[in-house]
DNA sequence: GTCTATACCACGATAGAC
DNA sequence: GTCTATCGTGGTATAGAC
């Protein structure tokens, strides 16, 4: 079932290994963002890739490793594309310090572009990176911890300087809220039901959708900094 | 291994069953908090309980189904005290509207009573929630729907009252936020590892937690709304 | 080095004896 | 109600073909 390499020379091993690799990842992407990563079997995948079983194991160690090398595909070069963004705003404001809206955008451009410039499955990637976010695997997270350090790192001292009022930890804490409701929002197309008023036009449309949550986050943000137990104050109140 | 019946007498079907079906839950409760729905196998339960296998298929009929009643057991009273909350403190109000920060507290203390009263889990039963709000699996998502469905409807409309400026698409996109925001802010404990600046404390501490995401989440419900097309022009900019 | 065939053990589920 | 036995499927490891 597999293709018997034509050209033996000139690297002929990479060529090969390169066509079996490639068709497992597409594969499993397409079908990770289908099913899930628990939901999804490498018989599955193998079988959709037209490889065997082991192929798989031998190539990417486990189904975890896969899983990771399907998002670590796109992941690295979006974060790349938001660090790259922010520095560009940066430079054009010249001395003059961004505001919270121009940051958020800078994080959501590259997400929204990477919806788009891929003709097939692009638009459900987002929603597969959103669902791992919140995944509660020790290896999923630890491995976006590590994915998303340095791009968190950057973002926070910007941010810092847009609120400099803001305590450092406060805004830690909120920007961990941001990314939460950012990966949530990508997430959940279908907890929408949820809420009701349910418009599949919308749904489907993932910049009108985070030009709603954009607003959202910014005035968050910007909010003043948290009175110290003031959610105490309401506990006592209620008994 | 299993406790012979001494009392055959007054309903003992019941109560034996009763007995069974009690420890499989604590059981389940506990380990599925611990580990997470799909981590968490049903031999590994049926032998904390110290009950046969097939037991948890025939008192529960299935591993989701298992799972539906864990969360239904603290999630059902959950809800009822967030709604009575909610109608107290517009009762206590009058004629008044009530404020943003007031009817996000009427959903955040509920969460706080439910995350202490319970002497042993009560502190994790609120990430194993968060976590099963994130979750993929359309078994989760149905049954969490169906039980969110006559709260949020509550909310909604006190929201409504407090935010009459705001469109009513507008409105619910915004609670699809705070309740992704919520959920995933209680379940992402270890998250925080990504944001740096991690202190145990704070992050044990679902009371502190909780008075910094409500001003946070209360001025994103207090935002202007929405400028139609506003991350487009942003889009367009970037190139 | 790549790929295949195959075996192994754990899982969820169920039928049938007691 | 409870238990044993068993089925089909899952991820994984490995021996050996090319």
């Amino acid at each position: 079932m597999s293709p018997t390499p034509q050209v033996k020379r000139l690297q002929p091993v990479d060529v090969s290994a390169q066509t079996t690799k490639t068709r497992i990842l597409d594969a499993a992407e397409e079908l990770f963002m289908e099913h899930g990563f628990e939901a999804t079997s490498l018989r599955l995948i193998t079988t959709a890739a037209g490889v065997n079983l082991a192929a798989a194991n031998y190539h990417f160690g486990s189904k975890e490793e896969l899983f990771q090398a399907v998002l670590t595909r796109r992941l690295d070069p979006m974060n790349r594309q938001r660090m790259d963004l922010l520095e560009s705003f940066e430079a054009a404001a010249g001395g003059h310090t961004l505001s919270c809206d121009k940051i958020l955008s800078a994080m959501f451009i590259p997400a929204l572009k990477l919806a788009r410039d891929k003709e097939t499955g692009g638009q459900n990637f987002l929603r597969l990176l959103g669902r791992a976010y919140a995944d509660p695997a020790p290896f999923i997270r630890d491995f976006l911890s590590q994915q998303y350090h340095e791009m968190i790192a950057r973002f926070r001292t910007a941010f810092a300087k847009a609120l400099p009022h803001l305590p450092k930890d406060e805004l830690s804490w909120r920007l961990h809220f941001v990314m939460g409701a950012l990966s949530y929002t990508l997430a959940g197309s279908d907890v929408l039901k949820m809420i009701a008023q349910y418009q599949p036009d919308e749904a489907d449309n993932d910049e009108l959708l985070l030009s709603r949550l954009a607003p959202f986050l910014a005035a968050g943000l910007m909010a003043p900094a948290t009175t110290s137990g003031s959610v105490h104050q309401m506990f006592q109140e209620a008994g």
